[in-house]
RNA sequence: GGAGGGGUGGCCGAGCGGUUGAUGGCGGCGGUCUUGAAAACCGCUAUCCCCCUUGGGGAUCGUGGGUUCGAAUCCCACCCCCUCCGCCA
């Protein structure tokens, strides 16, 4: 969510961030329905505080005994004594203040709805654009425009055709598409024998590395989450049709343990010195991959479930364009150690995803299917996400709450990392050897002869 | 799923429908005192929004409705937490 008062202070400048995402928005709406919520507040601001004084008045007179007539009325005067015909006076003035305030039929209900309806409508129209990017982020309006900020490694190469994986894994009985799709549908698959221990084992690698080594804080979170964790990360309202739901309970299925970790925080005012935080989670991973229906539907590049493992850190405004550095790091060390050569992208701002602001993708070599694929994405959300989720934090005891800058980085996908680690280690022999950091935990150094 | 109990400020905990953003305590911050510290005493101690912005005003007592001139307080619905029973990995 964008900031309403930048809207207001510089328009031009928010028309032409979004205009180099390729994301055309109209900025008027905003700006008209902001000042007609602002019209209506105040009107009912001014309305309350007539009230209020009217009220205050009102507590100061209540309970003033006085006797009455028969028809309801205070008694003359020459029947009261001065003390009663002071309490007589307070009686009255109740009364009438009362029959006053009965009198007009009470505005401040209509206003209240009004501002409510304007409110909604501003913010289901804020939810909708993205992130601004950072006046760093190169400009382009597709993946071509993005920039290969540096490689590390050689792929291989092969005195063999080197097989895709899909291949490979039948061959090796590690990954079984066909039982998936008989238990799933397409796109589902079954991990098998030294498949299932793979990446069990890359899991607990991965996390390890992560924690004991990158300072993270390992979280489990859950994998079904409200609606309004979904629209704390930006996957809500727009991206719906990419959700997995259970309409029994109103649960979404996170696509990403982004989601969850986002909304860890959420509505809460961190103590000074609290930050930052550092998550890593292993989640399943639940996409529907409606739009690209028909794309890469051999081998376990686009699935609809899978296990990545997540990077997330929480930090103060001033640091986040540096830890998104040092988190594109944290990620880097997982292909590294594993030799996987790989490139660094940094996507251009038409390519960024919808709450990033600047992002890093990092695409490992796959010989067997002959293309780099993408197996992190490591991205500055700065306040967006802060802002659709409430976390804010305190630099001083007492000082204003400011919200924080979130990130995200992939550390890594399974699937990919898997297609990568079996087309690269593919011998001549049909056999994949394991990496060296993986055998203590494998109990093998090659895959398939079991 | 059934039966109870409960949700008030950073925490604990009061609150006959009327000058209550809310007594009191704890914690925190500042000050007095002290060589220093503790103790004691004094003061301060939420968030959001609007405006004619050294100031003024509005909102917020789980959430949303309702009753009322006026709701933390009364009524309804929902959410969440706790205890017990049932079921279950």
């Amino acid at each position: 969510m964008l900031d309403i008062e930048l809207f207001r202070r510089s328009p031009d400048l928010v028309r032409l961030a979004l205009r180099s995402r390729g994301d055309e928005a109209a900025l008027h709406p905003v700006l008209e329905l902001d000042a007609r919520r602002r019209a209506a507040i105040k009107e009912g601001d001014e309305l309350r505080a007539r009230r209020n004084q009217v009220s205050q008045e009102m507590g100061a007179l209540v309970g003033t005994q006085v006797a009455l007539d028969k028809s309801g009325n205070p008694l003359p005067d020459e029947q009261l004594t001065p003390k009663e015909q002071k309490a007589k006076v307070d009686y009255l003035r109740f009364r009438s203040l009362r029959d006053d305030m009965r009198a007009r039929s009470n505005p401040i209900k209509a206003l209240e709805e009004e501002v409510k309806r304007l409110e909604q409508e501003l913010g289901a129209l804020l939810l909708t654009l993205p992130n601004l990017p950072r006046p760093d982020v190169p400009v382009g309006t597709d993946a071509s425009a993005n920039v290969i900020v540096r490689s590390w490694g050689e792929p291989r190469s092969f005195p063999f055709e080197p097989l895709p994986h899909w291949d490979l894994a039948e061959r090796l009985r590690i990954i079984d598409f066909q039982r998936g799709a008989k238990l799933s549908g397409s796109r589902f698959y079954v991990l098998s024998g030294h498949g299932a221990r793979l990446e069990r084992a890359l899991v607990n690698w991965m996390l390890d590395l992560h924690t004991r080594e990158h300072g993270y804080t390992e979280i489990a979170p859950p994998a079904l989450v409200r609606q309004e964790v979904m629209v704390g990360s930006g996957n809500l309202p727009k991206f719906r049709d990419n959700l997995y739901h259970d309409d029994e309970d109103d649960l979404w299925l996170i696509p990403t343990a982004e989601v969850p970790l986002t909304s860890l925080h959420a509505g809460e005012i961190l103590e000074p010195a609290a930050l930052p935080f550092s998550y890593v989670a292993c989640t399943p991973c639940f996409r529907r991959e409606k739009a690209a229906a028909g794309r890469d539907t051999r081998g376990i590049k686009r699935v609809h479930q899978f296990e990545k493992v997540e990077l997330y850190k929480v930090v103060e405004p001033e640091h986040s364009d540096e830890v998104l550095e040092r988190l594109v790091r944290d990620a880097e060390e997982v292909l590294r150690r594993l030799e996987l050569p790989y490139r660094v992208v940094q996507l251009c701002t038409g390519d960024l995803g919808f709450p990033s602001a600047k992002s890093y993708d990092l695409e490992v070599w796959a010989p067997g299917c002959r293309e780099w694929l993408e197996v992190s994405s490591c991205s500055n959300c700065t306040d967006f996400q802060a802002r659709r989720a409430n976390i804010r934090f305190r630099r001083h005891p007492g000082a204003r709450p400011e919200f924080v800058h979130t990130l995200n980085g992939s550390g890594v996908a399974l699937p990919r990392l898997m297609i990568a680690l079996l087309e690269t280690y593919q011998q001549s022999d049909g056999t994949v050897v394991v990496p060296e950091v993986l055998r203590p935990s494998m109990g093998t150094d090659a895959l398939g002869v079991e």
